[in-house]
DNA sequence: TGCATAATAGGACGCTCGTTCTATTTTCTG
DNA sequence: CAGAAAATAGAACGAGCGTCCTATTATGCA
């Protein structure tokens, strides 16, 4: 019982992650939408339709696309966070891990946040993914959020909505700012804005 | 010396000021790449060559329907505000009536919001003209602000640029979560993070 | 009113897109 | 190693795109 299922390791599953990978890479830098199945097989040095018939369609392919995302996002910022102890310190952690994620994406660009302009007035299964993996992502800010007002970290009149709201929008700040102005220093206020948001909240006994 | 030009009232001029409001409108819902001379054409019940010849192409289509986009904007939210005093009440004139333009624009969208995602890694005269006018609009808040502590309404050791930034992150926070997870209360927790980002750097003299 | 000119329509172009169909090649397995 | 099954290629499709060219229609001025 040590393999569970070793079957599907064929070549087909290894190449169709490896269309999966330049896809997220692809789509980061231009937007969901932007995502052509032609020029994905050009990176891939194959037939349009040999990277086609791994998918059903342009759409499951952009939705599994959406999926690796959200599934390296939980790795790299949600996972890694729950291990730290409940209250500010996990919050804490939770940002920043956030902020680091989406500077090192400055390159690149978050589908999140692509995602969100891309997809705010177009109806469909796409859009219905990235909504419910946003609103988790919000949710959970929100969970930390509350218990660090429970854990007495933060005053007991905190609004958590409110909390998550400015948060968010420090990020979406940082990501407008680095990538689109490209103007420096919008790591450091992100970071500066987000203790100041703390410190305003704070129970300071 | 009542009118000064009326010669350019012909008939394609006023045409052609409708097509490019019909592409305004157009753009802020699909965004600016995702206008299309022909949806526009049979939009305005014309034929595509018909609309085209009043554009010398597609991206200069763009780029006046920026630039009409940019007038409204200065027309609505910055002129109305720089005749309110100098200081505090002009920063609040501005944050307040651009969040109640924001407001309005979650039904159709904010163009230098998406035009922000859209063109962020999209070299091109559109990203040129489209940074020229985020960037203008964030320096005039950064004058008001810089006036406001001139004024000794805001503390001396404030950072107008980290302000500003704080500020931008609240109007993209309340266009994601109004348009995009379409949550209510949106435009109050806009308005309450201002108001506590206000508290926090003010001289209570 | 007549005529130069502006405004618009219609059609065709080359291109790219997602998708489908049919071969052909490669991979895995008994 | 053979044969079934999976993986990939290649060509073609219909549709939509921006753009160009040539007529035709409408406009505004003498």
């Amino acid at each position: 019982m040590t393999e569970a299922i070793q079957k599907p390791l064929r070549k087909g599953e290894q190449t169709r992650a490896a269309i999966l990978g330049a896809a997220l890479e692809m789509a980061s830098r231009e937007g969901l939408e932007g995502l052509t199945i032609g020029v994905l097989a050009d990176r891939m040095d194959m037939s349009k339709s040999g990277v086609f018939a791994h998918f059903g369609s342009r759409e499951d392919l952009q939705i599994d696309v959406l999926r690796l995302y959200n599934h390296q996002f939980e790795q790299e910022v949600f996972y890694p966070s729950i291990r730290e102890p409940r209250g500010l310190p996990r919050l804490q952690s939770l940002f920043r891990r956030w902020v680091d994620r989406v500077s090192l994406e400055i390159a690149s660009g978050c589908i999140y946040i692509s995602g969100a302009v891309e997809y705010d007035d177009r109806p469909g299964p796409i859009r219905d993914h990235l909504v419910d993996m946003v609103d988790s992502w919000q949710r959970a800010l929100h969970r930390a959020a509350q218990q660090a007002i429970d854990e007495h970290h933060l005053k007991s009149d905190t609004d958590p909505k409110q909390l998550v709201f400015e948060m968010y929008g420090l990020v979406l700040a940082l990501h407008h700012d680095a990538r689109f102005i490209r103007s420096p220093g919008s790591v450091t206020r992100a970071h500066a804005g987000f203790e100041r948001l703390i410190a305003s909240v704070q129970n300071l006994s």
